[in-house]
DNA sequence: TGAATAAAGTTGAACTATCAACTAAATAAA
DNA sequence: TTTATTTAGTTGATAGTTCAACTTTATTCA
């Protein structure tokens, strides 16, 4: 039990699934900040479909990103704060908010792609490609295993 | 972009290690909750550990379980509060605190292993072995290309 | 139409994660 | 032996996650 190494062997699918999330969550923080950039792995998460969609209502954001509507509301008021989006009221459904990229919002999503990519890299590194596809599949399939609706 | 599945072939790594790390919290509490057990994922993951080393220090903890030292102290702090375990100060090295079970922590690990044994089928279910395998060997390979020390 | 129900978001509480700054004890170095 | 450094752990601050309860607006259907 003293050597770490010797144990990750027996380590579960929950822990190294836990752990591995953890480790890209910190190294792409880590890559962004010595950018020069300040975004969280969960913020880029949901500045991306945001980017993409062009004006994503929250619901949107929520069933694309598999978060909770909770989160997508704090998520979003931060980036709020940080000037990176803004919330527009749908004009014809009033619940809805619209939420859309400032200006700031678009060029820092740009600036972040690059870190995206660089991150990617250190992950993947040395693994086939293969059995990244197998793994990105087994992900996918896990998902739709969990997904209860 | 209105059509979630369609999406998911889109997703990158991080996104869908994310999604699927907060589907399987989600659902492991489902489960533990429908069982009448009262305990999160992380909170097994600390479980596990202390209950195979028999006395673990925190930052053995914090080793094995790739989390933060500081991520430790609070869960070990629920822990306590939950009368699952009891810290006992080290009688050789003062710095440092051994993580004992209490009987009802005891008690508890038992009761949750059937938990977690069905939260893996569910989780795998339709996934072949081998599939599983690369997969778990892809996540050991994430750590060590991203553990810096 | 009017009442019940569903949907989109928000808020509060409890827990976890990360960073930085801190205490206290052990070890290394002078 | 005294000082400097390292190590184990805690605390405070900020962010994200989940659940439950809530508001507001749409939709359903009696």
């Amino acid at each position: 039990m003293e050597n770490k190494d010797s144990l990750q062997f027996h380590m579960n699918m929950g822990k190294l699934i836990s752990s591995v999330h953890n480790m890209i969550t910190r190294r792409f923080v880590q890559n962004a900040h010595e950018a020069g950039l300040d975004i969280s792995l969960d913020q880029w998460m949901v500045l991306g479909p945001i980017h993409y969609h062009g004006d994503a209502s929250q619901k949107l954001l929520s069933d694309f990103c598999f978060k909770d509507k909770t989160s997508i509301t704090r998520i979003v008021n931060t980036l709020e704060k940080k000037n990176l989006v803004v919330r527009v009221p749908d004009q014809l459904d009033h619940r809805v908010n619209r939420v859309i990229l400032t200006t700031a919002g678009k060029q820092l999503f740009n600036d972040v792609l690059p870190i995206m990519d660089k991150t990617k890299k250190e992950v993947s590194r040395d693994i086939a490609e293969s059995d990244i596809e197998t793994f990105k599949d087994v992900l996918t399939k896990i998902i739709s295993n969990l997904e209860n609706e």
